[in-house]
DNA sequence: TAAAGTAGTTACCTTTGCGTAACTATCAAT
DNA sequence: ATTGATAGTTACGCAAAGGTAACTACTTTA
């Protein structure tokens, strides 16, 4: 447990993998589907996710460059956990604004 | 889900919910059962959640005095996402040392 | 030659998380 | 009066997380 929340106990990465549970994004998209995260963030999470073998990032030889970000294996196996703890959010505040 | 890493989105949080999973505990047990977390950290933590509801604090007028944390409806609402978390680290972990 | 689009980086700063160590409060038993 | 047990608190400081704003690099298109 502690070595799993050493690799996604902070503010930002499990919302990352939860925008990716059901689509590849480019680092742009994230950036306009995230709200309120700054690139420099950004940019550091998507790097620490890689690097700890959560996420893939794609680069593309185009003009003008396209990068992309997909969960591997490894993360995909989080889609399940992501979801419930959207749900559980969503199940309790609705309780809370219900008072 | 901002709303749910708010709450949670910490590396000791997860880890104390974790830790009441299946016992309700006391303040020096919980800091002999979670090892490395400091008594300030694990202080602040349960004010935190106690306040977020997810934990509940009571106390007991006895000597010396006893104080028991156990998780709230909504806390328990989160077991099985804690559970799920660990049991993904053990499996991709099991694959690391493997390689 | 200048704009426009993509994917960042860099500098600077503030806030939060976390750690260590020492200290407090209460009461009972010695 | 000192010790022991429980449950913290307080002071101090470091490091990581996070934010803002400006800047870079590349190439196509106007």
């Amino acid at each position: 447990m502690q070595r799993s929340m050493g690799i996604l106990g902070t503010r930002w990465k499990p919302i990352i993998i939860y925008t990716l549970r059901d689509r590849k994004a480019r680092f742009g998209q994230l950036d306009a589907l995230i709200e309120n995260i700054s690139r420099k963030v950004l940019t550091s999470s998507l790097k620490e996710l890689e690097e700890d073998g959560i996420i893939l990032r794609e680069v593309f030889k185009e003009l003008p460059p396209r990068v992309e970000y997909t969960l591997t294996e490894k993360g995909k196996a989080l889609i399940p956990i992501m979801c419930q703890l959207a749900k559980w959010n969503e199940e309790y505040y609705a309780e809370e604004i219900a008072l």
